[in-house]
DNA sequence: ATAGCCATGCAAATCGATTGGTATGGCTCG
DNA sequence: CGAGCCATACCAATCGATTTGCATGGCTAT
């Protein structure tokens, strides 16, 4: 029982191998007759071209990969079918690398897109750097997510594509601004860590344009946990004049400060105004359901792939190409 | 600037593309200055082997495919990081094919697994059914998950995973009882969406081996949303003599109760006892937290990949095996 | 000295498709 | 009637590795 091969639909419909390839391929004109024998004994014999020989001989593996951190963090799922809502179109298939936080697999990846010959590949990469032997393999498109979700962003000889976590923050203060607060907290992670400097900056930025007054009393920095929303708001509320608002760097720190005004009989949006980052599942369920920035994971899934796409084909070349995609403010009622 | 090949080895070192081969693989002895000799000139020059071309030769891709119904349902995430973790050690990649709950794309992803001769592939198939094709393809090993999370079970003829929903609603049914509990109420969906039926089955078996009544007074029948749990609570607290604890067909539902209570000032767990089914993200941040039972997609994930490899290496061969993984409950504080 | 064996390495076939070059036969047109 | 053209299809090389069979040379054992 062995699979069913070019010459077996050849030799049955009585040509060449040749005319069987150019007459499913329409590369090059064949009688129509031959055509319809040649479908009709592809069809009956059940011959499914091999993508292997295939690949060997075009030197085009129509597949590419996804090198991710985490892909149990959900931003990569919904990034993963971003992608793939391009490449599939076109027939190109992913392979997933799911690293496990663990850089000696994200190493052995890059020598396994290498070796696959894939075409392409799309890494978010786990400690912000790329290998060179990526970056130069020759024929390899590549597309680097330069996410904030980890470190800080990065200088690349490839195509990137970025969200503005600075511009994100801006439009959370700014939703706040508007709706009339002017003591707005903000509670952060340590600077060092993932995004929290790039929110900060925007929730400074949005301050200064505002010709508000930035006072470190009703800042906190803790961790990116509910706990540490708790103990963050808690030191806030601390303070001899509290804010309306405050300002959360993603949203477990968000539902963590819910927790405390929940403790301590504070009305939220009435006496508080809460706003987190990430626009995680939770933050929909929550009560009252929590105001937060959310990043199109998909549309940056979609753009990589747009770029990838470019890449292969050969649609362009040269200069690295930054794409960068706007986060959007979703406006529940905790604000 | 193209890719180097075994030739260029090959010529570099002074030997044939025969020896390279043997050096590096060790199938065949070579002279230990050979080696040395080869492995230094692959080094340098950066000679990575084609997978492509030896999989032509050998047959045998190392390549699997994973093919969900929708990748962004965390279900599968945590399940294709299982699968990873056996796989990957042994050299296999996988193929990740999301069919974004679309039949058609599902359909052309089994094409592809032919035609890319895929080594494995496992399948939570959307509809239920894997077309013939797949499951008597020469060489292919297949792997089924027969997942609750849609449809009814499936005979099949592949290997196949699956969770005993009924066993998993009963220990939470369990739990309630040995908390005391004696009336407990029940929120659904309709019996015939995923593992609605299924999950039902358990509880009543539980109350039958307890010798409890089952009384449909405090049963509601609403859908898999945080507002039919609402409405489906709403219904059983009407009836004359309401339950102690209710058990919920998924945490979305039991969300939705909880938040009825929120309204009603029914204290969880002390005027009521809730319990959820799933382990979503929100369950442990909902106040209070929720006790549920939790499906163990890692393992789920991993036992494919051990059924995997055992067929792929010809481990076994034969009839059907199939995999039963047992839920475990997750005991919280809405209990 | 010769047969036999082992270690080593090479040549060529193979996997299954694509493709550039070429051959064949029928037809048209001058 | 012969030159030239077009439609059609074939031959053989190619992609890059693996693997079978064979050749060579050195060594040992009789």
């Amino acid at each position: 029982m062995t699979r069913v091969s070019i010459s077996d639909v050849a030799s049955d419909v009585g040509v060449s191998e040749t005319t069987v390839s150019h007459a499913l391929s329409g590369r090059r004109h064949v009688a129509e007759a031959t055509i319809v024998r040649v479908r009709e004994a592809s069809e009956r014999l059940g011959y499914r071209p091999s993508q292997v020989a295939r690949s060997l001989r075009t030197r085009r593996t129509y597949t590419t990969a996804l090198i991710v951190p985490d892909l149990c963090n959900p931003f990569y799922p919904s990034l993963a079918r971003g992608l793939q809502d391009v490449l599939f179109e076109r027939g190109y298939q992913t392979l997933i690398c799911d690293a496990d936080s663990r850089p000696d697999r994200e190493e052995k990846f890059f020598d396994e897109v290498i070796e696959r010959q894939v075409d392409g590949v799309v890494i978010a990469p786990l400690l912000g750097t790329v290998p060179s032997r990526i970056l130069t393999a020759p024929e390899l498109a590549v597309v680097v997510i330069n996410s904030s979700q980890r470190g800080p962003k990065l200088a690349i000889q490839a195509d990137t594509v970025s969200t503005n976590d600075e511009a994100g923050m801006m439009l959370a203060a700014q939703h706040l601004i508007r709706k009339g607060h002017r003591r707005i907290g903000y509670i952060t992670a340590p600077m060092h860590v993932g995004p929290a400097q790039r929110r900060f900056d925007g929730f400074r930025r949005a301050l200064r344009q505002a010709g508000y007054q930035y006072d470190d009393g009703i800042i906190a920095a803790t961790t990116f946990t509910r706990e540490g929303g708790f103990r963050g708001l808690e030191q806030i509320m601390r303070a001899p004049n509290p804010p309306t608002a405050v300002l959360c760097a993603n949203d477990l720190i968000a539902i963590g400060a819910m927790d405390l005004a929940a403790a301590r009989n504070i009305r939220i949006p009435d006496d508080l105004a809460v706003v987190g980052y990430d626009d995680i599942e939770p933050a929909s369920l929550v009560s009252p359901r929590l105001t937060t920035v959310q990043i199109p994971t998909r549309d940056i899934g979609k753009a990589s792939g747009d770029l990838l796409v470019g890449r292969m084909t050969g649609a362009y070349r040269g200069r690295p190409r930054e794409v960068q995609i706007e986060n959007t403010l979703i406006a529940r009622d905790s604000t």
